[in-house]
DNA sequence: CTTCGACCAGATCACCCTTGTTCATTCTTG
DNA sequence: CAAGAATGAACAAGGGTGATCTGGTCGAAG
């Protein structure tokens, strides 16, 4: 699934052209992000919440050369599902 | 952050109302929720992905009794934020 | 058409995950 | 607006899983 599906999905559920679902969506979305800079975690509740993770440096290996190589620590945005969405989820397959 | 201020955000970028913005974040929310139940993945580009992750089945612990118990597999959602959406969480503190 | 993301290889370790209760926050309804 | 209801976060501890590193290419999406 990919944007336009998802513009299309929003269209039809707020009775709007793609072209104004296609604002919303992307509205929506530079929201969150900016919420997730902004405050660093953004909690939806009934949905979830997306957390600005900081990821500790560590050892890795060069998939290529197979090489040891030293990754530095690196920030994320992670997702937490809430009990709702995951309940979701279990059931589909 | 929460979903109000969310909301709030929303309906400042598209010029409604806080309630017509409740609404449209929620069909949002529900739109990716939607697909990611439906195809299992929801890309946007320039933002991230949604994906429905299988967590395998393992031994855990119980915090309370240390005593191990043995986990089920579950499924989970979860996000891989787009390069540009990491580039943008670098870059803050 | 141009860019953006997926893929895949292998190996390592950081981080998630479990339970259960309590509290705080948020959402909703009157 | 206020109060009640409901949802989420936090904490503890340890083991094991999966995320992630690189990077070039292909396919798809905007």
């Amino acid at each position: 699934m990919n944007k336009g599906d998802l513009v299309e999905v929003v269209a039809s559920s707020l009775n709007e052209t793609k072209a104004q679902a296609s604002r919303t969506v992307d509205a929506v979305l530079e929201g969150i992000a900016k919420g997730v800079l902004s405050d660093g975690k953004v909690t939806i509740t009934g949905f979830g919440s997306f957390e600005k993770k900081k990821r500790a440096a560590r050892t890795g290996v060069n998939p290529h050369t197979k090489e040891p190589i030293q990754i530095a620590a690196s920030t994320t945005v992670g997702f937490k599902p809430s009990q709702a969405l995951k309940n979701s989820v279990q059931g589909e397959s």
